[in-house]
RNA sequence: GCGCCCGUAGCUCAGCUGGAUAGAGCGUCUGCCUCCGGAGCAGAAGGCCAGAGGUUCGAAUCCUCUCGGGCGUACCA
């Protein structure tokens, strides 16, 4: 409809004396029902340009529009209004055929094919397996999938993945916070009969380092324990398992390879069900080594060379970013010869490009915001159109409980992980509460709040909804009364509560696309929050059970529509649409 | 210092590419359960959209400045 008047305004206005050629009308949704359902401003844009009163304007496009353009079809009526809004009211007809069309297509309603063909790339959360996901992946976690799956609803081919690092130095001083608890655990436990000297040495020496070592800490951690180490419990599990597994024969390791890779595969596994269990399924997980060991690294590096962008001092490897609008120049590779993360990071965009995605998705917390910058200009340097690259930025999360805020730090292990949180308030809550604001906002997630199954919590009100219709459904089911979509039967909706309730329904194609382009996700929150709104509204004033056949039948269409519409929506933000409650 | 984000009801936040009387939820107050699911509905109160300029027919929205908060500004990730 919004494509028809576009047109017809467009052919009018190409007839009036002195339109420059270029104007576009604007077509908008008015915030006042009684103004209409679309409306457009052309004329008082018009006004200054044809030196004419806009009123004026309207009218003659109006009297255009009737003469002319108008398909009663689409448009009941057209009116001038306040200072020369045009406004279009829509004919129940249109309404109708749309609603049809929601009823026809079922669980494909919502679909459109803007991006059909096309290849996308979202990487999210990314996080380094040195610990379990936190709170605050939670909400890249969330924001990711939600985005991947309105690409995937507007047409796009989707890979999810996860790009993580298992090299360099954090790795390193997890597998020595490992080996630390490790030593620590030995010491300890009882070990086996075999190993009895050998563990009774370890022992001694060990606790004479620690006392050597004591001073008043506030947190006990062994003497060798590295300065900035992971200080969290599951690193002592982690030891445990060694400990259990080994005994003390990894005392006599030389390195901390075996630490490193036993700390890796628990934590990923651990991350991994987390992921699962918030309904989260990557495509691909891709390890930065890989890029290393193809040799994609120094390629890149040499590539940048290359462009003349790159040079030597003080013994380590700088990229000119100075000269590509940044303040100052970036190393590259370090002086002592590692390169810091940023080379590989390019290399890695580099590898995504080549894979022929055409658009890249990057989901990164306010902290990143000064890193991607420097991607993008190597990426440039590089030949490739970085324009591609679309980067989300997502404020932090602050945790409240009980009316306070629930400080965080990783430091000092004190942090709330993404599990403990799924257990307090369930996944489905978890998703809603982290995708209902937008992305670029402070997030405050009441857990109180949140773990309420009640009216307070927004959640349920859509779950609720759709529970309702389903009962509903299905109660009118046992008396054989069956919804009927057909255009008949559909025009016996005319109440105020019944229109109003499909003029909702039917903008969800739009609002999934929109939430798409934009890559604003929380939008479809909003969205479905007055989808089931208007729902309750319609259930209140109309009734279907009780009511005529026909008018039951009609209500009943109404009623499947509204449940597609949110089962649908519901299944983009990747919550639950229970049958009953 | 510089860069990015944010400042809307008591609290947490919506507000689509600038539009007509700025909207929800929670909290407060008033009504509504012989009736398809009351996890609900109808209504009331509550606002100098941080402040000041500017752009224009028209600004919460765009521009500039000020104030207040978050994040960044590493040969850490």
């Amino acid at each position: 409809m919004k494509d028809y008047l576009s047109a017809a305004l467009q052919r009018i206005l190409t007839n009036i004396a002195s339109v420059p050629a270029d104007f576009v009308p604007e077509l908008s949704v008015p915030a006042n029902p009684d103004h209409g359902d679309l409306a457009t401003n052309c004329a008082m844009k018009l006004a200054r340009h044809l030196r004419r009163p806009p009123r004026g304007i309207a009218e003659e496009i109006v009297a255009a529009f009737m003469a002319e353009e108008r398909d009663p079809f689409y448009i009941d009526s057209v009116s001038v209004a306040g200072g020369g809004f045009i406004n279009f009211k829509c004919s129940n007809r249109y309404l109708y055929r749309e609603l049809g069309a929601c009823l026809e297509r079922g669980g494909d309603f919502g679909r459109s094919d803007s991006g059909r063909g096309k290849r996308a790339l979202v990487e999210f959360v990314s996080a380094n397996p040195t610990g379990p996901l936190t709170v605050g992946h939670g909400r890249n976690a969330v924001l990711g999938d939600t985005l991947a799956s309105l690409l995937e609803w507007v047409g796009y081919e989707v890979t999810r993945e996860y790009y993580f690092n298992d090299a360099g130095r954090q790795m390193r001083v997890l597998g020595a916070s490992v080996r630390s608890r490790y030593e620590e655990v030995t010491a300890e436990e009882d070990q086996p009969f075999a190993d009895l000297p050998r563990a009774i040495g370890h022992r001694q020496t060990y606790q004479s380092k620690q006392l050597a070592g004591a001073g008043n800490k506030p947190v006990i951690v062994p003497d060798s324990f590295p300065e900035d180490g992971y200080l969290g419990t599951y690193i002592t599990e982690i030891a445990r398992k060694l400990a259990k597994k080994h005994g003390i024969d990894l005392l006599d390791r030389e390195d901390n390879d075996m630490f490193e890779t036993a700390a890796q595969s628990v934590i990923f596994g651990a991350i991994r069900t987390t992921l699962e269990h918030l309904g989260i399924a990557m495509d691909s997980y891709f390890n930065e080594k890989s890029l290393y060991e193809r040799g994609a690294v120094t390629k890149t590096l040499n590539a940048l060379r290359a462009q003349n962008m790159v040079y030597e001092e003080d013994g380590a490897i700088w990229f000119k970013t100075s000269s590509l609008g940044k303040e100052s120049d970036t190393v590259l590779v370090k002086r002592t010869g590692e390169p810091t993360y940023r080379l590989p990071d390019i290399a890695y965009h580099v590898d995504k490009m080549e894979r022929g995605f055409d658009i890249l998705i990057n989901i990164f917390g306010a902290d990143h915001i000064g890193t991607y910058p420097d991607i993008l200009r190597g990426l440039e340097v590089l030949g490739f159109d970085s324009t591609r690259v679309k980067v989300m930025i997502y404020q932090f999360v602050t945790l409240i409980r009980a009316g306070q805020e629930v400080k965080m730090s990783t430091r000092k292990a004190n942090f709330v992980t993404l599990d403990e949180l799924m257990d307090e308030v369930t996944p489905d809550v978890t998703r809603y509460f982290f995708i209902m604001r937008s992305a670029q906002k402070h997030l405050e997630f009441d857990i109180d709040l949140a773990r309420e199954a009640s009216d307070k919590n927004p959640v349920f009100y859509l779950q609720y909804a759709h529970a309702r219709i389903c009962s509903i459904l299905k109660k009118a089911a046992e008396i054989n009364l069956m919804p009927d979509p057909g255009p008949a039967s559909l025009a016996l909706l005319v109440e105020e509560s019944e229109i109003a309730l499909i003029k909702e329904i039917i903008r969800f194609p739009r609002v999934v696309s929109s939430c798409a382009e934009t890559c604003e996700p929380h939008r479809l929150a909003t969205y479905l929050r007055s989808v089931a709104e208007a729902f309750t509204r319609f259930y209140h004033s109309c009734r279907i059970l009780g009511e005529k056949e026909g008018i039951a039948m009609a209500r009943m269409a109404l009623a499947q529509a509204a449940r597609i519409t949110l089962h649908n929506g519901l299944s983009i933000l990747g919550i639950s649409a229970p049958e009953r409650m």
